[in-house]
RNA sequence: GGCGCGGUGGCCGAGUGGCUAGGCACCGGACUGCAAAUCCGUUUAUCCCGGUUCGAUUCCGGGCCGCGCCUCCA
């Protein structure tokens, strides 16, 4: 069984074959950090941090190479950190840290190279000029554009054609452009607003540029994967090809630049897309400031199969935390070891097209009632199958108790006593005075466990 | 207007041309000093209309409904 992972390309699901198994190539589009992520933001993360993971377990942990960029260059950042009176690089710095510290509590790993944008700007320029020189771009009013007729294969991720963008475009075109279609490579900066010296004036990499820039500088003309939400197929993918199949000498061969487009459905809320313009958006942060912890929200997320709509409700990341007090409380009673072995169905699920569904409710879920019944190894392959997840790699004692409490330890063994003594009152007075506390009592063959409810 | 995605039981959510996942919730039972946890059992479905087929939830056509992209967007 190999991998099949649907590719926008062909709307299909195609095997993945990676050019060099020993060197295994992603680029995922990553964050514009003027502000805090949502959770629509979260789960390409947490999405292509599976895939990730799959990948280094199927060919080896230092054999894949992910790229996420960050995107510190942009107009929303500079009126973001002009609102709050603040430099810009101190916003973009204080936002990626927030953004480290929320994906981190999901539970994401931290991708093999994280490019900033403004360390990327000699290379934008460069292959800038390299599309002006191959007749792929033009210098117009100051600015630099790509221009769309020179590349006959335009479109073919989208599935649109000039003349219909053009019909349906609901924007003014730009009295500049030669074309309608035509994009922004390079823009003059105006004083006040960060810009760089160019052939073309002090000025700003347009939003697309620096995608192809940096994966051709990390990953080479060609990689084995590309991915992002659904939203960026038009027209950021597509124009990313534009500009990075011209710059690499035009279209070669069908599988030239990234060969796999993977992109992911959007959270929705009330069946509409979350989204900063609507307003409708949970961040990260304020969720994990509830107390609802990381992993449940990453497990909310990954109960749906990543290309479709996921309605985000409290009631479904509630679903999730039941679900992970069942692992963690079989765990905690039957310990697992690391270096399980996987289930061969869960494995073939996840190569399904990142069936993470199936790979939950079917094997999890079975491995789960096989720990309950005490069935030798099946925590060590909870274990295992959660590693590929990045879920149930916490201290199950941790994941009930947080930071442990020593009074209540102290009432739990009193309560302990007074049932030893069969003295039943007193030991449910000390239940009902815990229980006001949110400690919930379990009482097992091994001893009492507690734990905090909600 | 153009392009595209989806409609499964109370809820969530997969697969599949016939043998109709799974989870959650609910209800009943076992276990327990009482609980909790766990286990056992029960219940409910494939938007509508045609077509192909011996047979469709699954394939094809049409319709209805919802959503998205075409502007920044994960």
């Amino acid at each position: 069984m190999t991998l099949r992972l649907h590719d926008t390309l062909t709307r299909q699901e195609e095997p993945f074959a990676p050019r060099d198994p020993e060197r295994v190539r992603m680029y995922v589009c990553g964050p514009t950090v003027y502000d805090l992520a949502h959770v629509g933001n979260a789960r390409p993360v947490v999405v292509f941090d599976v895939l990730f993971r799959l990948l280094r377990h199927t060919y080896g942990e230092g054999k894949v190479v992910y790229v996420r960029n960050v995107t510190d260059i942009d107009d929303k950042i500079n009126a973001a950190a002009k609102a709050n009176g603040e430099p810009i690089r101190a916003l973009t710095d204080r936002t990626l840290a927030a953004y480290h510290a929320d994906m981190d509590a999901l539970g994401a790993l931290r991708p093999t190279h994280e490019p900033r944008a403004t360390e990327f700007v000699a290379p934008m320029i460069a292959m800038i000029g390299r599309l002006i020189a191959a007749g792929n771009a033009y210098e117009a009013d100051g600015h630099v554009l790509f221009s769309v007729p020179s590349f006959s294969a335009y479109g073919q991720l989208s599935r649109r054609n000039r003349d219909e963008m053009i019909a349906g475009a609901r924007v003014d075109v730009a009295p500049y452009k030669r074309d309608p279609a035509d994009f922004v490579l390079w823009k003059p900066s105006p004083e006040g607003i960060p810009g760089w010296d160019s052939p073309w004036g002090r000025g700003r990499p347009g939003w697309h540029i620096e995608c192809s820039a940096m994966s051709e500088t990390l990953l080479g003309e060609t990689f084995d994967l590309h991915g992002g939400g659904l939203d960026l197929i038009f027209p950021h993918h597509e124009n990313e090809i534009a500009q990075s199949v011209c710059a690499h000498g035009g279209l070669r061969t069908e599988t030239h630049f990234a060969r796999h487009w993977v992109h992911n459905g959007f959270v929705m809320v009330n069946g509409e897309k979350m989204s900063k313009s609507l307003g409708n958006f949970w961040t990260v942060r304020e969720l994990l400031e509830e107390g609802i912890p990381g992993e449940a929200i990453r497990l909310a997320l990954l109960k749906t199969h990543y290309r479709q709509p996921l309605d985000l409700t409290r009631e479904r990341i509630a679903e999730a935390k039941a679900d992970l007090d069942r692992f963690y409380g079989a765990l905690r009673r039957a310990p697992g070891r690391k270096g399980g072995t996987l289930d061969a169905g869960f494995v073939a699920a996840l190569e399904d097209d990142l069936n993470t569904p199936a790979a939950i409710d079917l094997h999890l879920k079975r491995r789960l009632a096989a720990v309950n019944e005490g069935e030798a190894g099946a925590a060590d392959a909870l274990l295992a199958m959660g590693a590929i997840l990045g879920l149930l790699q916490q201290d199950p004692e941790a994941w009930f108790k947080g930071d442990g409490d020593a009074s209540i330890d102290a009432l739990v063994d009193a309560r302990v006593a007074a049932r030893k003594a069969r003295n039943f009152a007193e030991a449910d007075r000390i239940r009902k005075l815990l229980a006001e506390q949110g400690i919930v009592l379990e009482d097992t063959p091994q001893g009492t466990l507690w734990k905090r409810a909600g």
